[in-house]
DNA sequence: AGATTTTTGTTAGATGTCAAACTATTCAAT
DNA sequence: ATTGAATAGTTTGACATCTAACAAAAATCT
């Protein structure tokens, strides 16, 4: 059994083009996020961690956006995080609705000790690709991810 | 706060290159499988139909590999697909370790009728780029996944 | 044949993820 | 000022996802 399907050149040529985007997506993201697993951290928990060093405190709703994730999910990552006492939650007084998350000493010494690993990992993956290969797939990526 | 990382060139460029990619690998997959939401299909439901509708029965264990996914996970999405009569599990007497998994007939009729509007949706995302553009994509795509 | 290893699938426990319903608070408009 | 709309987080229920531990069956080895 099996049907193959019969599309048009254009059609044929899309789902071929999209199927390796996100299979190269994958295999990248699961090599770079492959030396977390020694941490005990997610690639979630990680992003976070992540935002806050570079970014400073956030509100739950700006991390929410950054990671692309929805707001009851921020919620639950955050509570694993503060678990494990790598951030910190405060109700602000002036809007008592926001809550800014912020890092603590031990979550900042662990993201400052995990990024060059990260950035080396990221830096090995890419590198399969020449500096000029680099710019011409972000300059695609800019362009698949416009409209919206 | 915030304290902005300093790192060489190619480590910026493929820390830069790298987020565009994973960025604009999930705008675009949303995009496409936000018309499944209106069938009560989750994406990897929709992708066991469609490995099972272009290359007929399989294995749990070839799904699997297909999907790039663990084992555990497709035992609970054929589950899923299965309580919704849309797939069915046959043990087989050859191996009886192994299970068959097939569409049944309300799910090729399903999953029949969907697939037209998921190519439209790939194609109409796709279309962002030229015939060239998406072959060189494709061409990256498969350098940058090649190694593991 | 009998013991060991490998393969296939399931289960359990933890985390992620979403949408939708809900709470609390602030903002806006009459 | 009271009402109504918008915003920030939380909760709930369902599904996804992984790893690790498990069970059953088959393959391999001695």
């Amino acid at each position: 059994m099996g049907t193959q399907y019969q599309g048009t050149k254009a059609e044929i040529q899309a789902l071929a083009t999209y199927i390796k985007l996100v299979r190269a997506t994958e295999s990248v993201s699961n090599r770079i996020h492959r030396h977390l697993a020694t941490t005990g951290l997610t690639a979630s928990q990680f992003g976070v961690l992540e935002a806050l060093l570079h970014l400073g405190p956030l509100m739950q709703r700006q991390l929410a956006e950054k990671l692309l994730k929805s707001g009851g999910n921020i919620t639950m990552v955050i509570d694993n995080l503060e678990k494990r006492g790598l951030v910190k939650r405060d109700r602000q007084a002036e809007d008592r609705r926001c809550i800014t998350v912020c890092l603590t000493p031990e979550g900042e010494q662990l993201i400052q000790n995990l990024f060059p690993t990260h950035v080396a990992a990221v830096l090995a993956e890419m590198s399969s690709l020449t500096e000029s290969e680099q710019e011409e797939l972000g300059r695609l990526c800019r362009q698949l991810g416009k409209r919206e």
